[in-house]
DNA sequence: TAGCATGGTAAGTGGATACTCACTATATCA
DNA sequence: TGATATAGTGAGTATCCACTTACCATGCTA
């Protein structure tokens, strides 16, 4: 009886493959991984990648276009959305965001396919990145419109908070810059700022501040 | 006299390679780049390349080692922040990073450097950015100091500003994706929302003096 | 103008690397 | 049981690429 563990489902060695090109991938970009080492990782021969994947670039494409983790978290946003709790829907992002999503790799692959501009960039950013600022400026819009926020351009703040966190997490990410307060005091630091920013100004008194909210005078364009 | 523009002072060429270079390991990165399109580019032969430079590690460190052009807009917002004219500090800062500083090479090329860990990488990004970050952090504790701004962590604060103009940098160069609005109005939200969500909440009264000590706790970041 | 340091190159070289070929091993089931 | 499809590999191969060698050209100055 031959101890042969060797020989697996096609979809299953497919799938090991995949994920063990992503981390190398991630960690060395395109043309700094070798389909040698993709291969030693998933513990299968060179040739076995290329019975799986007509060439290295379809096998990085593949990895492209995996899903995004993301929807789980958007769903729960959501509905603190629905009940307006601003402070929570902000709070939620932040603390995903600062306690480590999207992780390392994550962040990696979105950046060297950026920077690589490979083809399938700009929908990768769309699944893992874009999702988020999207939905933010149309709940900027709406609370503005109800009048619970500044008149603001909704897509500059949703990219101004948005900055902060993903600006945080790739410094941490690149640069090993931790800073010494906890994620949760980071958070909530962040979603302090937004929130003083955005809130209106005191009824009472009058309101002298330098120049600002003047009424936007282009519509709120739903493109990037 | 014989025709040649070839033979060029050594210094002058070296230049020239280095420049070449640059251009590639920016849009290509140090593994996309080949000597051959370096030398090319340069016009030069290949083997000039190597009389210059060891290797092309050493080539590429000699472009990380470049000096940065920062300290003159320091300088400047220096001038700004000695006579505490708080929105023109960061509407220097915001004007600058919005208005394309660090340009689309320097910005890739310090990504570059940074994803493929390159040993000179940190001093790069010590060099171009954390200039910036410490030394607003450093004037934003003193603020507080003042009594200007809330008792916020100056360090995150100063992130959070930096991550508002260097993501948004970094959306437009490597995603394309730009705003609608002009890059006036774009300085003008983010500066606005930082500075409102800095300010010390309005006192009844129209006049904000250091003196005021109430803290309101409703929304207020945590002091530590 | 001889001698020499400096600027410059054509033509390799050896090692890596993406991909192929020809082949073996194992499972499935009529 | 054996036909057939699927899983898997060792041993290439053509090409590319960083770097070298051996050599020529030009300007400077004694």
């Amino acid at each position: 009886m031959p101890l042969s563990p060797k020989r697996i489902a096609g979809p299953v060695r497919k799938a090991k493959i995949i994920q063990s090109a992503a981390a190398l991938f991630a960690r060395k970009g395109f043309n700094g991984t070798k389909t040698r080492e993709i291969a030693h990782r998933a513990g299968v021969s060179e040739a076995l990648i290329f019975k799986h994947f007509p060439s290295k670039e379809d096998l990085y494409a593949a990895i492209l276009a995996e899903e995004s983790p993301v929807p789980g978290l958007l769903s729960k946003v959501k509905r603190l959305a629905e009940q307006h709790k601003d402070v929570e829907v902000f709070s939620v992002i932040a603390r995903t965001v600062v306690g480590g999503a999207p992780d390392s790799d994550l962040m990696r692959l979105i950046l060297f396919s950026a920077l690589e501009n490979h083809e399938m960039s700009d929908m990768f950013f769309h699944n893992h990145i874009r999702v988020f600022y999207d939905f933010l400026a149309g709940y900027i819009q709406q609370r503005i419109h109800d009048g619970a926020f500044q008149p603001v351009q909704p897509l500059i703040a949703a990219r101004a908070f948005m900055g902060m966190l993903i600006y945080h997490r790739l410094l941490t990410v690149l640069f090993q810059a931790q800073l010494p307060q906890t994620a949760e005091d980071i958070s909530r630091t962040f979603v302090s700022l937004m929130m003083n920013g955005l809130k209106l100004p005191s009824p009472k008194g009058p309101v002298r501040r330098s120049g600002q909210a003047h009424t936007p005078r282009t519509r709120t364009a739903r493109k990037v």
